[in-house]
DNA sequence: ATGTCTGAATTGTGATCACATATTCGATGA
DNA sequence: TCATCGAATATGTGATCACAATTCAGACAT
């Protein structure tokens, strides 16, 4: 668990207006977001540099940003790593993102104009073809998308940050979720979630959010099913 | 604005089990949080290096830490300051509190037991006499703890660290309440809130902190109020 | 007085180094 | 065979330096 399981992180192209950190900061978070790096697995700034091929400096950065992020853990030894779960936790982690994601939903329902539904209508296709194709990064990709567009029509939004840190934490553990996908979009909420936005009914809204979320987590409703995947 | 007006911060001893970075960290989150850095104030890492008496390198950790939890913002010319409000914003943010406090509350009820109780109630006591005394400072710091130890009675914790980055944004515009804190706190919400524990209420106990947040931000309900302390 | 331009000073980013601490691993003993 | 201990290695923290980009101040022209 500790220090011989190898990490592969997908090297994207860095532009040259971004900053090294920055680019640090993506390629780390995708491979979070990924399921990439497995928890418990120890992150030294050095390996890293050296498998990125950049300065320690701008991984310390990251890092740091990315724990505050929830994404990664300092630990009191000062090792950082992707936080370990337990079936209560992910419950938690669960719950919290119901809880404010409807709310999110809600508040961006009236700047939702007609350009945007077009746009997240076309998301949902993109998902449906996704999901008929069986691939599943596609699925959780513009899944991700259709989320953070919809969240995102509040101008005054100030939740976003807080829904991206739920994602870091929950995203290592739904991988299994994305390998058999089948099961589990039989209903599609997305679809409900437009037509509510449509009738701006808020509480129809809200159930459909609540749904959808509960949906791809599913997999993880008993401890047992959970556990595992976390040994 | 954007230099010269200057910053105090309160230094305090430094324990040397802490890293530096830990130590600057702490003192530059109360600073924010007793709204001692003026929003748009433009912070170098060379002048708070030199304030603190330590090398840049702590420095730069701690901003960007602040940065990711919402304490601070980085602009585009990579300048990092306090964000700026705006009503709508500041609203945004009292409801996103109440909607995160008022579940994680519900969410850590079963998990208080009487010892934590008789903790509650010994805070609240401690509120109460502070604001016979007038002492703003201790108001709102033995109010954050009142909140703190409700919501951690919860051992499968998620949600703390997202409420805190709220109170980190609010924090240096609640200023103005803690200086006449004598309109706002007629009614006792955290007496409410400890009999609708002991009750197990859940609704009672959402109800309860919900009003108590709206009671600490109420000074700034209408725009106009809030107007005249943003500029 | 006011706006514009240019050179100087300041600043963030990133690299490298030193050091104290934590970790690892092999030797030694039972 | 296994536990214990100590040295060698690896690691995080913090300091210092170089450099490109940004910001600032003062001169100049209008």
């Amino acid at each position: 668990m500790d220090k011989h399981t190898p990490i592969d992180l997908t090297l994207t192209e860095r532009h040259s207006a971004v900053t090294i950190t920055q680019w640090v900061y993506s390629t780390l978070r995708q491979a979070v977001l990924l399921g990439k790096i497995p928890p418990g697995r120890a992150l030294t700034i050095r390996e890293l540099a050296t498998l990125l091929d950049v300065s320690p400096m701008p991984i310390r950065e990251a890092l740091r940003q990315l724990s505050a992020e929830g994404a990664l853990e300092i630990q009191g030894n000062r090792r950082v790593m992707v936080p370990k779960m337990t079936a209560m936790k992910f419950a938690e982690l669960v719950e919290a993102r119901i809880c404010l994601e409807t709310h999110s939903a809600v508040r961006a329902m009236p700047y939702i104009d007609e350009a945007r539904l077009a746009q997240l209508e076309d998301l949902d296709h993109r998902i449906d073809i996704a999901t008929e194709h069986g691939n599943g990064h596609d699925v959780t990709r513009y899944n991700q998308e259709f989320h953070r567009l919809l969240y995102t029509a509040n101008p005054h939004q100030v939740t976003q940050s807080l829904i991206e840190s739920l994602w870091l934490q929950l995203a290592p553990f739904m991988q299994v979720a994305i390998e058999n996908l089948d099961d589990y979009y039989q209903v599609d909420r997305h679809k409900e979630a437009i037509s509510a936005i449509r009738e701006r009914d808020s509480l129809a809204l809200q159930m459909a959010i609540s749904a959808d979320i509960r949906d791809g987590c599913a997999f993880a409703s008993s401890p047992e099913q959970l556990q595992q995947l976390l040994g």
